[in-house]
DNA sequence: TTGTGGGTCTTTTTT
DNA sequence: AGACCCACAA
């Protein structure tokens, strides 16, 4: 790196917040540096100008330098951005991205070093090696799965999932099962911390950690081998840590250890953003900071460069209402701006469909205002099962959009299996892969051979691989099922030999995996209207293996980078959680579903009373501070759950916000809005809300003294829903869409069935209610 | 062993 | 309303 770069250009950097002494501080400072930033005050962006610096002036290699960021979206745009300073591709930033994939890099290394004692005389101790397997979410439920079963507790009385969430609580907290406490347990069965001693051996028998694990297997590295503890000191001169206030007490461990030789850590984050508690994360952190790194700078950024003055302002009074807090104004240099709106539907699917109609609006470009594009809007919800309603709506609006957060790529039973067969073919040892595809494609092995296999593997202290050996050689399993497990266990062979001989590419060897193992061809054969995609996703996965030289980078990677939106680029409007909303921005935004029970969620009120509630405020914060143009806050006064419908109230929060800041949208107010250079058409606001008295402009007091729901009538059957509900209203030759296949025209009808010419997929038969009618949608 | 139907329970938020 | 689990039949 040329010293002499001085190609970053700092006064575009926005920090016209910022005295000459704080950039400095910002740009090189040596020792603790806190930087305490609100929402849209460019805080990354501060990150970035740091290490752009560092390297521009030669003060630390790139490789020298550990930054960590909350997301792997994140980490990505950090290195295109100091790439972009640097005016160079500098491809270096190894030690650049999550917690999680820092330490399993650094695990890799010094796996070996963990190591479960000795329970049975007869076993040997047994040590983590380093090609162990990462578990996501469902794996470890299956794993507790078994250890309940093995401790023969009633999983009435503690499921695996409510098992694996104590769990993460105390590896989260550094809580080993030795350590265990009794408050820990308090109204649990008392195996509980057996089954967790349990769970840790199983890991280690099966070569494999958990996301808890990555952290917490290299703290206990740190703290036990000082030499490799001192080797990572020294090489790590600078750290960097973006989003702090969301860091938990291993992450705490961790970043102290490292930052004890050079003490150059650097931690941006806002106590007001904390919305991660809930995982463990400890606003003690973040507000500690000066204490624990003593001698530390601080640098406040509270210029906000994102919203419109009524944006923030609606923001900063919800945010006030918060007791725990370390209290900041941010100020902005804009002056105008439309207010928020407030919308009241009257039921869920209300909601969507005008929110549906307002995007199809504002892309249109309905005057006053610049079209916007799609993916300049988002809509953040509280929970994921809201999202259902706007794919409808979306679809049937005829509207491009994006789920982010929803099913992930790797979480589909198809790749998951096809992941499994990958595994494999790198270890024949790895149980839990060889158990999730012994019978997939099915082999005839059901649960009574299946527990054949396992009783053998276990009396004899070898793997299911070999156990599966073992049961064929003694005739235990005979027969074509024999016959078909034997070839498994060649084709494994095989694969693992091709493996190590390391001749053909990852891409060969993972279309050999998926050609020969005969699951490719499995979904080929599937007829259910679900296939085609599957085998679609098959083909993407054996496309994206491409990018990896060896299948272990590519597994690593599938566990620990993916990021579920890879078609950022693509025109479409984003629906995703608040949670997932952190660090992002949009110029329009909509929050829809502020009801008490669902936002603020009933569940957190009960379990963490009102430090969950001071949570979920600081997630309405979020969710406000990602607008930059236009926020539009809603609420249902009736909602469908679980098949009933339930009468709502208007979220506490929508109480917080200021009326100087909002205008309250419906038809009977349409006209009633700002006439400021920005102000918009009114033909926007008649799209409002369908005529219901509760959308009165006094709705607001109503509703806070509870009025609104007591008077809700039963709900009524949607208007003009576009979905065809039997076959009558088609005709053959009709064009039409479905979700899953596209366009296509009708050619037969058959009783509530059509079939269907699809221009992509072929011929198929479906129901006709899961077909849209092209020439029926609105708009 | 695999497919079906009727019964149950369901909804946090994620690296 | 939908996903999931269990019991029973083929």
């Amino acid at each position: 790196m040329n010293s002499s770069n001085t190609s970053i250009q700092y006064q575009n950097n926005a920090f016209t917040g910022l005295n000459k002494a704080q950039v400095e501080a910002v740009e090189t400072l040596e020792g603790p540096l806190l930087m305490l930033a609100g929402a849209g005050t460019g805080k990354t962006r501060a990150l970035t100008s740091r290490i752009a610096h560092l390297i521009a002036t030669d003060t630390a290699k790139p490789n020298q330098i550990l930054a960590v960021t909350f997301t792997n979206k994140a980490a990505r745009e950090m290195r295109e951005r100091v790439d972009s300073m640097l005016n160079a591709s500098i491809s270096g930033l190894p030690w650049l991205g999550t917690f999680h994939a820092i330490c399993a890099k650094l695990l890799r290394r010094h796996a070996e070093l963990i190591a479960v004692e000795e329970t049975e005389s007869s076993k040997p101790n047994i040590h983590l090696k380093s090609d162990f397997t990462i578990l996501d979410t469902l794996d470890q439920i299956r794993l507790l799965r078994q250890v309940l079963a093995e401790k023969r507790i009633d999983p009435q009385l503690l499921s695996a999932k409510e098992l694996l969430r104590h769990i993460d609580n105390w590896k989260n907290r550094a809580v080993l099962p030795a350590a265990v406490s009794e408050s820990d347990v308090a109204g649990l069965p008392e195996e509980v911390t057996a089954c967790y001693a349990a769970y840790q051996q199983r890991l280690i028998e099966l070569n494999a950690v958990d996301f808890g694990d990555l952290l917490l297997h290299m703290v206990k590295i740190f703290q036990t081998q000082p030499r490799i503890l001192q080797k990572y000191q020294h090489w790590f001169r600078y750290i960097l840590v973006d989003e702090y206030q969301d860091t938990n007490v291993v992450q705490y461990m961790w970043l102290r250890l490292l930052a004890a030789k050079h003490k150059n850590i650097c931690c941006v984050g806002d106590d007001d953003q904390s919305i991660y508690g809930w995982r463990g994360a400890r606003l003690e952190n973040i507000l500690n900071f000066e204490a624990n790194f003593p001698g530390c700078h601080v640098v406040r950024l509270e210029q906000n460069y994102r919203s419109t003055p009524h944006i923030l302002a609606a923001a900063a009074a919800v945010i006030r209402q918060n007791k725990n807090r370390l209290g900041k104004e941010l100020w902005t240099s804009e002056e105008f701006g439309e207010k928020v709106r407030l919308v009241a539907h009257y039921d869920g699917s209300e909601e969507a469909y005008w929110i549906a109609e307002n995007i199809a609006m504002l892309h249109l470009g309905a005057s006053g205002m610049p079209p916007f594009a799609l993916k300049d809007i988002a809509i953040l919800v509280r929970t994921t099962y809201q999202m259902r309603a706007f794919e409808d709506a979306f679809l049937q609006h005829q509207l491009a959009y994006r789920v982010v957060g929803g099913l992930r790529f790797f979480e589909r039973a198809e790749i998951r299996d096809a992941i499994a067969y990958l595994r494999l073919a790198l270890s024949a040892t790895d149980d839990l892969a060889f158990e999730r595809i012994v019978n997939t494609p099915k082999r005839g092995i059901g649960d009574v051979r299946k527990q054949k296999i396992e009783q053998c593997a276990r009396s004899n202290h070898v793997s299911l691989f070999e156990g599966t050996r073992i049961v064929i050689e003694t005739g235990e399993i005979k027969g074509k099922e024999a016959k078909a497990l034997n070839s498994l266990l060649q084709m494994i062979s095989k694969w693992n030999e091709l493996v190590r001989e390391n001749r053909e590419t990852s891409v060969e060897l993972t279309q050999r995996i998926l050609d020969e193992s005969g699951y490719v061809q499995m979904w080929k054969n599937d007829l259910t209207p679900e296939a085609p995609g599957r085998v679609e996703n098959l083909e993407e996965l054996v496309n994206s293996v491409g990018e990896f030289q060896f299948l272990q980078d590519f597994l690593d990677h599938v566990s620990l980078v993916i990021d579920n939106d890879s078609d950022r680029e693509e025109d479409k409007v984003t629906i995703m959680t608040l949670h997932a909303a952190k660090g992002l921005e949009f110029p329009v935004v909509f929050l829809p579903g502020w009801e008490e029970d669902l936002f603020p969620l009933q569940r957190v009120a009960k379990e963490s009373g009102t430090l969950g509630i001071e949570e979920e405020r600081r997630l309405a914060y979020v969710g406000v501070t990602r607008a930059e143009k236009i926020c539009t806050i809603s609420y249902a006064d009736n909602r469908l759950k679980f098949g009933e419908w339930e009468a709502r109230i208007p979220s506490r929060f929508i109480n917080d916000l200021p009326d100087a800041n909002i205008k309250v949208v419906s038809d009977s107010n349409a006209v009633d809005y700002d006439q400021d250079e920005t102000s918009w058409d009114s033909q926007l606001e008649v799209q409002a809300a369908s005529a219901n008295v509760y959308n009165s402009p006094g709705w607001r007091r109503l509703a806070s003294r509870g009025g609104v729901n007591d008077m809700a009538p039963p709900p009524k059957k949607n208007k003009s829903r576009m979905i065809a509900d039997d076959s009558s209203q088609f005709a053959v030759g009709q064009r039409i869409f479905h979700q899953k296949f596209g366009y296509g025209s009708i050619f037969a009808i058959d009783g509530d069935k059509v079939e269907v010419n699809f221009e992509k997929s072929g011929q198929k038969k479906l129901l006709a209610s899961f077909v849209y009618d092209l020439d029926n949608i609105p708009i």
